[in-house]
RNA sequence: UGCGGGGUGGAGCAGUAGGUAGCUCGUUGGGCUCAUAACCCAAAGGUCGUAAGUUCGAGUCUUACCCCCGCAACCA
């Protein structure tokens, strides 16, 4: 870790077109607030920054099919979001939005500089417009006829069929797929970012770590080299939308700040709003050598925050640029990716109304299963195991077995520690009280250690290691035993116990800050003010002192983790497969054809009789179609959903007057066609009957 | 197709700079009874995707191939 007097913390901005569920919280910030907690702990002067992302065409387009505006959407996400970080106790110095007065200023203003210093380049080009909602068009929402496979429906920027790259001027009878209409051209001006002049300076800065300090994680540099080795292009960052921060140019009404330039800026608007707040400068965090910036977020952000909001941030000049970029993976659930649209997650804002009170229990199977070097699972057995036997047996067993016992033989008075006193060791060697201390200074430290340098796994499981050596030291001077002969004896190996979970109710806070609160309560200690605590276990430590002082008196035995019944994981996955997709979007209706374009299309009735999936593809099968005059070999993009000796025998219908077209290497004579629902699954169209084969369809 | 990540005992994962293959859960046996049927100890179980190469020595480096996941659609 980079040893800065002062740390800026950033959690990725949530997109406000929806609220919370756990991959958000797996991706980004579970972990930043480890850190920053850590280093609160550690006495640092730490703004811990997030806030909505707010802007953006999604949001508006969401309002407009759902009759409502963006204003509603995002007050009622915002809300939604802001309060499922407090209840879990998402330590955010500020949670802002880039809704906000200041926001929209702070980015206007950035806007201006970069523009002033001529950072910019201007492009005029045509687009294509929907006049039916007054809007132009991303790509994506273009699909037309592909200039080069004829296919149907290519994307604006690429034919899936024949995976070329296009442009939306390239595609044959254009389509907005908003409306259905064929969209019209228009000029318009842009602004654009040109990231190929950056280039240079940014591959000494990532690729050789020049003017870094410390080492980015193997999946960062991975995406943002792949970035740089492909070659950055210019990239246009207004939009011809209505909702978001106008650009503050003459001639530029109507026109936008693209999302991804407006919300990073985001990060330093919310730091002035808090620095205003409470009497801090907020220079001191972006402008000064002093301060480490650092970025948490999920893997789909790293290019904007390894690349372009460093370039911007250069750009600009006088900002420092981030230490690091610690971006987790993606976080799956039940064996499925986590999908909004279908609906497949788990909300934390339905979590906590489900579950009240057991937000620890969340967070330490997320941290449990933090995806920090590849995509990882959440699974709801999981969460009772993990809660069960860490939390439950190990934790706050050992916890309830100390603060028993310390009631139990000396009336909950803490025995007076003796440095020199006689007691085993967890592995049942001879050992003193004060080689005892020293065992947990050193973990206290590894466990510091694994949190500065994100690796947060480690870091849990160390501090479950620290409650384990617990167990172990009890089982291994069983006081229970010895109480009975020799009540002096049971002194010390009471003391140590009592030390160590006075320093775990300090150091289990950035993992379960929840149970730190209940264990200082517990134990009668003095609230925790995230302010030096660790560190003053470690001075006191490194003098050989105890934590906990002699006769402190500690409250009466509670539990702190419950076990998780079986029919709450039971109703939880009950639930996630009840969850029917909210929308459906119906694909338009396709534009008018003729009887005639219609009768072109020669349909017949046949029968799979062959079928082997296609080498090296993941959807494709080569089938063998009987179609009574002849037999066709067919590719077909179904292995996804069929395995091939499962369908043999199927009676199919097929284009047969298809143009050939060779996929992967296969010619494929025709098309069989397919029923395609709204999570895109197929089953085959067929006639209900069995029929004989080559019959025309019509 | 382009790019990123990965393939390690029954399951889920660690393996940092090449030198006896670890952890959690599960299984089997034992111990303890202070503790939330929790805790502690021990055992069984792996040719580290395949093939070749570098090396005295490779899970760890090189090459080829096979397989899985993700990103290329403003969902961390």
């Amino acid at each position: 870790m980079s040893d800065k007097k002062r740390y800026l913390i950033t959690a990725a901005l949530p997109y406000a077109n929806g609220p919370l569920h756990i991959g958000h919280l797996a991706g980004a910030y579970l972990s930043a607030d480890i850190f920053a907690r850590h280093l609160r702990l550690l006495g640092k002067e730490v703004a811990f920054i997030c806030g909505s992302d707010e802007h953006g065409a999604a949001i508006t387009m969401r309002a407009k099919k759902e009759g409502t505006t963006p204003q509603a959407i995002i007050d009622t996400n915002h809300g939604i979001i802001k309060d499922s970080f407090e209840k879990l106790g998402v330590s955010f110095d500020i949670y802002d939005r880039t809704s906000s007065k200041l926001h929209h200023k702070t980015a206007s203003d950035f806007f201006t500089t970069l523009h002033e210093k001529g950072a910019f380049e201007e492009e005029t080009s045509e687009q294509y417009y929907d006049e039916e909602n007054n809007q132009f068009l991303a790509d994506r929402y273009i699909v037309g006829t592909c200039p080069k496979c004829d296919h149907e429906e290519a994307y604006g920027d690429q034919c899936e069929n024949c995976g070329s790259t296009l442009s939306p001027l390239e595609l044959k009878n254009p389509t907005s797929k908003l409306s259905g209409n064929t969209p019209i051209l228009k000029t318009t001006k842009h602004w654009y970012l040109p990231l190929n002049k950056e280039e240079g300076w940014l591959k000494d800065w990532i690729v050789d770590g020049k003017g870094r300090s410390e080492a980015w994680k193997k999946n960062v540099l991975g995406q943002a080299k792949s970035w740089l080795d492909s070659g950055l292009q210019p990239r246009a960052i207004t939009r011809d939308i209505d909702w978001g921060i106008p650009v503050p140019l003459e001639g530029a009404e109507g026109k936008v700040l693209y999302v991804w330039f407006d919300a990073p800026i985001g990060y330093i608007s919310a730091t002035k709003k808090w620095a205003e707040e409470n009497n801090k400068n907020w220079e001191d965090y972006w402008k000064s050598d002093d301060s480490s910036l650092i970025h948490f977020l999920g893997k789909d952000n790293i290019v904007f925050h390894s690349i372009i909001f460093p370039s911007m941030l250069k750009l600009h000049g006088d900002y420092i640029l981030p230490t690091n970029v610690p971006a987790n993976e993606f976080m799956n659930l039940e064996g499925q990716k986590l999908s909004t649209s279908r609906n497949w997650a788990v909300w934390v804002h339905e979590y906590l109304e489900d579950l009240p009170n057991y937000q620890d229990e969340l967070r330490h199977t997320i941290i449990k299963y933090m995806p920090e070097t590849k995509d990882s699972e959440f699974t709801w057995a999981s969460y009772k195991e993990v809660v069960d036997a860490d939390l439950v047996g190990n934790f706050a067993n050992f916890i309830n077995r100390v603060v028993v016992l310390t009631n139990k033989y000396f009336d909950g008075k803490v025995p007076d520690f003796v440095a020199n006193a006689q007691v085993k060791d967890s592995k049942g060697e001879n050992s003193t009280a004060g080689a005892e201390l020293k065992v947990l200074e050193v973990k206290l430290k590894t466990l510091s250690e694994y949190i500065s340098t994100y690796n947060f796994r480690s870091a849990q499981q160390t501090l479950l290691e620290i409650s384990t050596i617990g167990n172990q030291f009890l089982q291994t001077n069983e006081p229970w035993k010895v109480f009975k002969k020799d009540k002096e004896a049971v002194k010390p190996v009471m003391n140590i116990a009592l030390q160590i979970i006075s320093a775990l109710s300090v150091v289990c806070r950035p993992f379960i800050p929840f149970a730190s609160d209940k264990m200082r309560t517990l134990l009668n200690l003095k609230a925790i003010e995230d302010n030096g605590e660790w560190k003053d276990l470690l001075d006191i430590l490194a003098e050989g002192k105890p934590i906990i002082e002699n006769e402190h008196q500690i409250g009466k035995p509670i539990h702190l983790f419950k076990r998780i019944p079986e029919e709450v994981i039971n109703s939880q996955i009950e639930k996630l497969k009840n969850n029917q997709p909210k929308t459906i979007n119906y694909e338009p209706v396709k534009k008018a054809i003729d009887f005639e374009d219609f009768m072109k299309i020669d349909l017949r009735v046949g029968t799979i009789i062959e079928a082997v999936k296609v080498k090296k593809s993941k959807k494709l099968l080569e089938l063998k179609v009987a179609l009574g005059f002849e037999e066709r070999t067919i590719v077909s993009g179904i292995a996804e959903f069929y395995k091939p000796e499962d369908i043999i025998g199927q009676q199919v219908v097929v284009v047969v007057n298809l143009a050939p077209k060779k996929l992967r290497g296969v010619m494929s004579q025709g098309m069989v066609l397919m029923a395609e629902n709204e999570e895109g699954k197929l089953d085959f169209v067929h006639p209900s009957h069995d029929f004989g084969n080559g019959f025309i369809v019509k």
